[in-house]
DNA sequence: TGGAGTGACCGTAACGGTTCAGAACCAATT
DNA sequence: AATTGGTTCTGAACCGTTACGGTCACTCCA
């Protein structure tokens, strides 16, 4: 029977023809494709947990990116791709348990979230993408700290001193506005942490005092959050230099902003992002780009190749400082009595 | 055993505090989904049919709609939804026979798609998208004729009768260029041939023999493709006063075209597209909005729907036309007599 | 003609859960 | 003391497949 269906070779081409006719007449639809995957212990589909409403997925460039680099690999593998429903509200975590994977990609999930607790306590293969070394399982991500902390020196060594900085959300909780040094460091984002502790290194080092730099966060990561944000730096601390986001969607809202009140960019302040999205390269955002869509590939090729698995595995992408239109050089106060504001 | 996981009530809490305590002690990593699945005839899972690079599904805006909309749909329902690798190259089926899934959503795909119909012999419930009513499936979609005859009827009252046509792909073979009245009825896409029909009649009811429209095709579905398209017709026939394309995509890549030789839109040509994407909002297209992402969250309702499942049911959404600012009466030579070209 | 070798076919035992019938137990009622 | 009722617990059947070993018939060669 199961021989007609997947192993013509091991039969008569008579016999075949007459199991598959029988099976036809008596309606049986072929092979049920769980019992399949319980017997042969396949399910010949990876999941994808993102702990983030589905549709940030689908209106994040960068999210999308990863998603398609990662839905790629699957394609090459012939293997199903299985978006696990683990909304940031729902603490249900059954939702883990319940789907039949070979296997988990986790993308960016704080590093307390319960659905990442679950998926690490089942026995499949895992791969876990912007997140530090936890565990038994590979990683993939780039290196941000490094990232930002040359993106910052570019800014010290064109003079900017008085800076203000714009961050996506640093944990589970809502925290609409200014952002602690013991917050900072506390953040479950891994990305979010290490790109602040690099932006931290650089100005320490530069001589200024980080716990004295205005940091803002914003839980909703839209073009509105960035907006809000940087009015919200620029309101209490017009007097800064430079503007730096954690992502190019919050700096896109921040060039919104700077447009509103009159400021041009990079004359009257300079503003960076981070991600390197198409957007922001159309806007000739100062920036640093990351391979997203190698990102997820990486992540899907690292799952699935079945090659040794004796310790886990890291994967490291690099990253390249875009300079843009966006970033300049401050202009003195007496430059400013010479040319004009 | 299964009760101490899933139903506390049925045993004492003693009981099963031991139970998990050994369980645990034994390295127990808790109920498996697969043997799950099997036997409660349950995956917990929507697959989801494509057949075109899954990096399509991720590029092209109305694709992307849907497939959130989808995925909304999936999330609130609890249900993985997952992507079944079918790449129009690939003419292997077992994905579809090995995805384990309570249910299919397929998104148009040509009717005699293979994938498809392997989908169509699964024993499990079916949704198809942008499909004509097949089998005993259900089915969620738009009158793709009636809203295309309707954005017809508007250029023809602004006094249009040469005009071109740029389409989609419209079967599985590759075919960038002019398309007979033949392959438009063949076509295996209904959406497009669909749309060709709605075109068809109001302009065979406005006097215009249909058989001398220039329509043309491209296999692949960017502005790239519109802009080849869009300058194929426009060298063939400099005359025509409009330009219809069957997307906003390939429109806006017409736009492109014409504006690389200095035809100035609407003035000088028509342009007009179809779905209503945002970038074409932003360019100001005319066109004809469909609700995208109502599409999708439909299609999921529907397939998650326990409810009646008697006979086929079909949804149609309604669309609108959007008057943009890329149509307009022609010019006739008098008036570009009058005040010049 | 006998024995080994070959290929086709068939029967059965897992895979790991869920479910359900009934056993075992205890308490309350007749 | 025996019956009844109710709860907690145990064991076995079943879901549908694949892997594997065994049977059987047939051929080939000595």
């Amino acid at each position: 029977m199961s021989n007609a269906y997947n192993r013509p070779d091991q039969l008569s081409p008579e016999l075949r023809r007459r199991v598959l006719e029988t099976a036809r007449r008596l309606g049986y639809p072929g092979p049920d494709p769980v019992a399949r995957s319980l017997r042969t212990r396949k399910a010949g589909a990876v999941g994808l947990l993102l702990t983030e409403n589905l549709s940030y997925a689908f209106r994040d460039p960068a999210a999308l990116g990863f998603l398609e680099g990662l839905a790629l690999a699957c394609e090459d593998a012939g293997t199903g791709l299985m978006l696990i429903p683990a909304s940031p509200e729902r603490e249900d975590v059954a939702a883990v348990h319940r789907a039949g994977v070979d296997g988990f990609v986790v993308y960016s999930v704080p590093d307390d979230d319960p659905h990442l607790a679950a998926v690490l306590e089942r026995p499949v293969p895992t791969v876990v993408c912007d997140q530090p070394d936890i565990g038994n399982v590979d990683r993939v991500g780039i290196d941000d700290r490094s990232a930002m902390y040359e993106l910052a020196q570019h800014l010290i060594a064109m003079g900017h001193r008085r800076v203000g900085v714009v961050c996506m959300r640093l944990a589970r909780d809502r925290n609409d506005g200014y952002v602690s040094v013991d917050r900072q460091h506390a953040a479950h984002f891994h990305v979010q942490r290490a790109r602040l502790a690099g932006l931290a290194m650089a100005f320490s080092e530069a001589g200024v005092d980080w716990s004295k730099v205005p940091v803002v966060e914003r839980f909703d990561h839209n073009t509105a959050s960035g907006e809000a944000a940087a009015a919200q730096v620029l309101d209490r601390d017009p007097s800064i230099t430079a503007l730096i986001c954690t992502s190019d969607i919050l700096a896109l809202g921040a060039m919104n902003e700077a447009k509103r009140r009159g400021l041009r960019v990079p004359e009257d302040l300079t503003i960076t992002g981070f991600d390197g999205i198409q957007e922001a390269e159309r806007a000739g955002l100062t920036t640093v780009r990351q391979p997203v869509l190698e990102k997820g590939r990486a992540a899907g090729k690292l799952l699935l190749d079945v090659g040794e698995r004796t310790r886990p595995r890291s994967v490291n992408l690099s990253t390249e400082l875009i300079t843009g239109t966006t970033a300049a050089a401050p202009r003195t106060i007496a430059e400013e009595r010479w040319f004009g504001p």
